[in-house]
DNA sequence: AATAAAAAACGAAACGTTTCGTATTTTGGC
DNA sequence: GCCAAAATACGAAACGTTTCGTTTTTTATT
């Protein structure tokens, strides 16, 4: 395979000339003419790792989400990597299913591949963020859940969960449950806190019974559904806290032959494609990825660009209810 | 930040002691010590650039799918990402949106990245890597769709779609529609001669109007449905030949009030979490994805460790007919 | 046409590793 | 305790770039 040399050799040029030819520096004419013979006949790549190796940068970010299974991440980490495209930059995409090794293991493993910056979804590793030696000096940008002192791209879960409550109410459910998220996830205790306050303002009592944790997965939503239906004194209506559960949820109502929203009304979170196809069609509370998406490009391409040394900002974006046909009105 | 200089002079032996330990070679036992106590003290972190640099090995695989918003395709790919790294590599994922620019793009992009090895669900880029230089000497694996001389893991698309409609004939079905893929992609002409060949084989003709070709996506399902919906002499089936064409066919559907299987039965293809919890359960023909992911990885890291040039081996995986809801009996 | 200033080309050093041939130390058999 | 053999350590070169200080060439001015 050719090198920089090779090119250098043929074209009759030195190779620092070569190199600035490459790199949109100027050149006379007739060497600029003699090095791109040279490099198509001796069909030259650039050895990008070389370059990066003296550059120190790699032009390339990586994306560590919770999980490849999930289209609410796959879809944000989409419309990313064309974002950063536009930048110049390629994407090293990663998950780490949820589990907290798994997670270090890819931080650290996107690090060693040398990222100019990362955009996380964090799970448990915003600690080890903090203290760990490289990722403390690297650019990154936390989605969906906060990072103290980091640029952070959220939704406004406490008044999505409290949007989707507040509507159940005033199709007069008083018995609504919840399934939340872990304890250890933020958005969990935001959406938590929304439906809590939710109940509050509307004078209902919280029942502990109705409050239940899944860990974010189809199949914690399928179990904790489960467990609600199961309930002696069964609520009407059900708040379901992120999409991969919402499906679990509606997975373990088939199952048992319950009809939404004849024998419980549903409100699920997130707006994919696949809410609108589901029978009924679900009432949800909708994150803008679009803009969620951009933002968080646009704060990691200029943290990485210039090395001053900003304050973290923070931008939390509107969710918004829609409306469809999984909550029956019991007034 | 600390290079492995740094550790030798604190330690106090040469660089390619420390080289040494770092790679696991033999090193006396005080000086081992000497040295782990160094990597510790300057909290030492191996420049994995630049070994690639020296090694021409990045341990790294490209994997390349059509898109990230299909779990058919990002399911394979976590499950590839599994077995990898079981074998010390790492992967680089991305997608190419159904588009072939961007899919040689993004192919020029991992080869870029120096990648050991690549993973591909291939479009129009046969021909591509079939010349492009690099292309041409890296291992590649195929998946979903064939590359000549190369290992490939397909699943038999033919015979999958033959027992589609084998099990529509069987419940009585005679008019019956197909939404395949482009005609410039293999699987969709495979899947098109499975339904044509079950037709023949119980004497049935093969009426133009009944095959629609949609584009693979949510959205080509959605507009082939709709169209076939609009037929004067309607079908009473419809084999849909993909995921997410499945998912867009079910949208339609709905959104024209029709209800399966009541007024059209459906078979679909590829098994997702989601085709058993749309209402009605989905009857699909069910790709092996697990053992499809392992026979992949296999092959690459066979291909990767060892450069004797043996020849392409290609795994076809049967298929299974999984029969639930969406078939109407009109015998 | 001479000269100063500007532009371009050059060559060597550096980025952080691994590798390889050579030098040194350790081991074990006598 | 000696010596050969085995084990380990060493130092320099190399991987393919970019960068920077210096030299050469071109351009502009008079």
């Amino acid at each position: 395979m050719a090198n920089i040399k090779d090119v250098a050799k043929r074209a009759g040029v030195a190779v620092s000339t070569v190199s600035k030819y490459i790199n949109g520096g100027s050149v006379r004419k007739y060497n600029a003419e003699a090095i791109q013979e040279a490099i198509d006949a001796l069909d030259f790549k650039l050895n990008d790792i070389a370059r990066s190796l003296k550059t120190n940068k790699a032009m390339t970010v990586g994306v560590l989400i919770p999980s490849l299974e999930s289209s609410f991440f796959t879809s944000i980490a989409k419309k990313m990597e064309d974002g950063f495209l536009e930048n110049g930059y390629g994407i090293m995409l990663c998950d780490y299913r949820n589990d907290f090794e798994m997670e270090k293991e890819k931080l650290e493993f996107l690090v060693s591949k040398r990222v100019d910056g990362l955009v996380v979804v964090p799970y448990k590793s915003v600690d080890f963020i903090k203290t760990h030696s490289i990722l403390r000096d690297i650019p990154i940008v936390a989605i969906d859940r906060h990072i103290q002192e980091r640029d952070t791209v959220i939704s406004d879960s406490t008044s999505g969960a409290f949007k989707a409550v507040e509507h159940l109410i005033i199709n007069g459910h008083k018995k609504i449950s919840i399934i939340g998220g872990p304890s250890d996830i933020q958005t969990a205790n935001l959406r938590l806190e929304g439906y809590k306050k939710a109940l509050k303002a509307n004078g209902i009592g919280i029942n502990e019974e109705y409050i239940k944790y899944g860990n974010y997965t189809l199949s914690g939503g399928y179990t904790q559904m489960s467990n609600i239906l199961r309930l002696k004194d069964r609520p009407t209506a059900v708040f379901v806290s992120n999409y991969e559960m919402t499906l679990g949820a509606m997975i373990a109502m088939s199952d048992q032959g319950q009809i939404i929203p004849k024998d419980m009304s549903f409100v699920g979170f997130d707006d994919m494609d696949m809410m609108k196809i589901v029978s009924p069609p679900l009432t949800v509370v909708s994150q803008p990825l679009d803009e969620l998406s951009k933002k968080a490009v646009d704060l990691l391409v200029n943290r990485m660009r210039s090395d001053e040394n900003k304050k973290a900002t923070v931008i939390m974006l509107d969710t918004e209810l829609i409306v469809r046909d999984s909550v029956k009105n019991i007034n």
